[in-house]
DNA sequence: TGCCATTCCTGATAATTGTCAGTATGGATA
DNA sequence: TATCCATACTGACAATTATCAGGAATGGCA
């Protein structure tokens, strides 16, 4: 956990991920006042960024790392709704709602944010509609895929959700690209298991099962995925 | 399933759902206008306002009777993700997304609905930002929900989830509130056990068990929530 | 009222999944 | 490189839940 604090300020002007983000539609006055407002900060892995039952203070814009966010049943055990990556941002929706969090969100590598204070934020959408309305549009869409998360988790199998899991964690470690071939998925097995809603040891024999059928190759804790539409097929997508 | 087509056109003015709509807020003007856009509409009980992959062609302000909306997995099995009761709005957040229906919608009563068309919905919300911004923090203050509803899936037993579940219902039909007492739930046990997520048989010997328990009364499919705070015990809440 | 269809309910059984206990392994650190 | 700790893994078992088959009750309708 190297948590030298190297200087992080990014400038969003030249930010890498500026036109995946939801900032990607700023205008360049708006961006300049925003580079001034916003402040950089790094997270170690294992850091919260926020947590359940508080006051969201500002919004997250992740520039490099990812960041589990994840809800905590009454008997600490963590279930992760969501895997976010670089250019996604990060709070807005309790903002918005007018809510205490009802997630936490952790740092699973280490990672770079960029945080922009609460009336910053609201000030700057309240003056941008597209802004304004991209984010109304990507709440509604994610109201669709928990739908849909909803219904895989109370109707499919271990087996079936797994895959489909496993599947969806390839578009997300898909974006690191660092090296062509099989997307490598680096994930702690019992955040796995907290993902797909079973036990850790269940997950880790279905792993083992996959790796039989030739789907999937692991080393470690890493696995590739080797034939997705292999998964596709066991998942019923 | 009586369905003589009763004259049915409810004027925006008078209406009594009025001020638990999200159209509350419309001015007198807006109003007016709304009144004469919109068209009433009733289904029978069983009927489908919308399905799955259709387009949204309109929103849905429910005016009397309960809509069940559900998604159907790969099988057939009805997940059921919310019950939408007078003065709820229906299909915004797909049309907001510009998505096609992810789930399907059902009356589970004779229902009257007014029916706003794309066209007029989307100017009126373009105009109205006190509207507008309501829409979006209801879609914010669902997601936390739903995220909540897929800790329990993934977390909690049959037996907690059913708690949790007629504690929901509890205040769903306890809106109908024609006598005094104990809330009535009126829905069928396939209907129950595809919002807790669970098999009819499982859920029907859960309702038997709360029974004993004295946490309920049944007659025939009508469930009285005698001990709500029992349940909340028992759904660990 | 009597019939029919649907829904509700019960019991037995099988399959899935969770839990517990313990071993192996790998990565970080000194 | 050796040590230590966290995590990955395995096996046995228990608990939960789904499935199947059949009977009872209910509600709508002629």
């Amino acid at each position: 956990m190297s948590s030298r604090k190297e200087v992080f300020n990014i400038d969003c002007e030249h930010c890498e991920v500026r036109h995946m983000s939801m900032f990607g539609v700023l205008c360049e006055h708006e961006r300049a006042d925003l580079n001034v407002k916003k402040m950089c900060k790094t997270y170690a892995k294992g850091q919260l960024l926020f947590h359940q039952g508080s006051r969201p203070l500002g919004v997250y814009c992740i520039n490099k790392g990812k960041v589990k966010v994840y809800s905590v049943g009454y008997q600490g055990k963590e279930q992760i709704v969501n895997i976010s990556t670089p250019g996604q941002l990060l709070g807005y929706r309790t903002m918005i709602g007018e809510e205490t969090y009802n997630v936490n969100a952790e740092a699973l590598e280490d990672t770079n944010v960029c945080f922009v204070p609460k009336s910053d934020f609201l000030n700057l959408v309240q003056h941008n509609h597209e802004l304004y309305n991209n984010l109304f549009k990507a709440a509604c869409k994610e109201l669709g895929v928990m739908a849909e998360s909803i219904t895989n988790l109370a109707q499919k199998t271990v087996r079936e959700r797994t895959a489909i899991t496993l599947l969806m964690l390839k578009d997300t470690y898909g974006l690191d690209g660092i090296e062509d071939g099989p997307v490598v998925i680096n994930l702690s097995r019992q955040d796995l298991a907290n993902i797909v809603g079973t036990a850790t040891e269940a997950l880790i024999r279905q792993l083992h099962d996959f790796k039989e059928e030739g789907l999937i190759e692991s080393e470690g804790r890493k696995i590739k995925v080797i034939n997705p539409q292999g998964l596709v097929k066991v998942g019923n997508l």
